[in-house]
DNA sequence: GATATGGATGAATACAGCTCATGGATAGCT
DNA sequence: AGCTATCCATGAGCTGTATTCATCCATATC
């Protein structure tokens, strides 16, 4: 009977941002009456209070909050729709919102979103690397329109491809004395400084992959944010650090790095994007799949 | 500047599920002139076609066809919140969304239920059995609240947990051959009619894991819908099936059936439930992931 | 050509939602 | 305690938007 309409969407997610019906209806150009009145023939009609009344306080209920929590789910998709329209109103533009889930995704991003830019001049591109769900869920949330990561997941409505396939190499400075080694063990990795990205250690390549199935630690594990701090850090012999060998490579005319294969096989990674299966067809999101494709070297 | 609101998104529905403005004006309890002017004006607003008027029929121009898939995505999200906020209006009921991605888990989730409804008058259980995005698609689209599956998925923000640990067995009926082996090498089926539930054969674990890595085949391959039936066509000899362990032990009383061990090892499954982690608090959906746990045995 | 069907349009109208004016409650301050 | 500022509630009245009504136009069908 009742309709749960898009403004009581805005109304709910209003005042929990604002704090008070004042501040609210400020922010959604109304007047304080006009709100007062919209909340309560809401209220009236789903027959659940919204807000309890602590003296001149809102406190969201129970409902509340779930209401709430749909409202800053589907608002900020029906806002997007409102943007592709936009898009679609100005000839065949579009927005590739792409969220990346590793940190050496960015690096490979940047290589690829250049010439998609090129290629694409009326397509903007947003970059997302904080996802409450995870990756997946904000693909499936409409959140982001392509996912670039290493743990893909197949059959859900989701087409995963494989774009980049890399060899994740130890990476040392000049002085260091496994400079020369043609591959590193486990065991030699227990009396150094090992610099990571400030991710958790189940999620680090080198710990998963490499120490903790032969159950070493290094001695000391340093968290840097940045590739470029990061290889500076190993330049200068403050410690080691894992990354891909083609970033290795790219950094080596400009710092004295070498790369040591970690084990005698070598821990191979891949990268893969995903999109909703029903972007396929999408043609600005189709090139960039392929031009990561073509990227794969 | 456009709002984009929830009757639009009712109107490209329904417009395009009857074809025309008039019948999906009928629909919407208004005249066919209404729905012309908010056609007319949501296209002026937005400034695309969302329809190109071919002689008297409306065809959906590709933003239109856009605006149809949002619609599509939003609108059942809609009306579950209002109904969930009706449910809150009348005490702490609620309606529990199942969705299961497994023939087993069918039979498994049956007798949970059970002591769920008995434990659980106010919440009403819904089951679904086909997704679009697949079962973990449906859980982020909120269409279903609790996914029973085989395959989990872990970190985003969906919790998953084991509630069934089983054997997945061979059936065969009381004449046949089989019946007294301590096991069944993949060699044996290769003269066989294999009957399984009708879905895809890298789906089915007596391929995936038993008959495939021997580059065996069945002799036939029977598609049959429904368990009953299926351990009917055993017991009278037309074939031998695939199923977990304690679901052929329920049928022993009626049926004449054996469970033969798949390989010398035997083939092992788990059963997983999945929730949104954002429900995990929810005293109905955290109730049954509960109830599952407990009938592990 | 006659008829049926479906969409468009302009003017009239009805009603939902807004504003205005005001009152009551409470927290904070002096 | 009193004073004041802040916030929410309420009723009456107004306004603008969405709807209807009446009508017209286009085209497909027979």
């Amino acid at each position: 009977m009742t309709q749960l309409e898009r403004s009581h969407l805005a109304i709910v997610r209003a005042v929990d941002q604002y704090g008070s019906l004042t501040a609210a209806a400020e922010r959604l150009n109304l007047t304080q009456s006009a709100l007062s009145h919209a909340v309560r023939k809401l209220e009236d009609q789903l027959g659940v209070a919204l807000w309890t009344r602590e003296s001149r306080r809102l406190r969201p209920t129970q409902a509340g909050e779930y209401l709430l929590s749909v409202a800053n789910r589907l608002l900020p998709q029906l806002t997007h729709a409102e943007a592709r329209l936009r898009q679609f109103a100005q000839g065949e533009r579009g927005t590739l919102r792409i969220g990346i889930e590793c940190h050496p995704c960015y690096a490979w991003l940047l290589k690829v979103v250049a010439p998609y830019l090129a290629a694409w001049p009326d397509v903007d591109v947003d970059v997302k690397q904080e996802f409450q769900f995870g990756g997946i869920g904000a693909l499936f949330a409409h959140e982001i329109d392509l996912l670039v990561t290493p743990d893909p997941l197949y059959e859900t409505g989701l087409r995963f491809e494989p774009v980049l396939d890399y060899e994740q190499v130890l990476v040392v400075g000049p002085q260091h004395p496994l400079r020369a080694a043609p591959f590193v063990q486990p065991e030699q990795l227990a009396r150094e400084t090992l610099i990571t990205y400030p991710i958790a250690i189940d999620r680090l390549d080198i710990y998963t992959q490499f120490l903790l199935p032969a159950g070493i630690r290094p001695k000391r594990h340093k968290p840097i944010e940045t590739t470029d701090i990061m290889l500076q850090m190993v330049a200068s012999g403050r410690g080691v650090a894992a990354l891909p060998r083609w970033l290795v490579e790219e950094y080596a005319p400009k710092l004295e790095l070498t790369a040591v294969r970690l084990g005698t096989q070598g821990v191979t990674k891949q990268i893969f994007v995903g999109i909703r299966a029903a972007d396929a067809q999408t043609a600005y999101l189709r090139a960039f799949v392929e031009l990561g494709r073509e990227h794969r070297n």
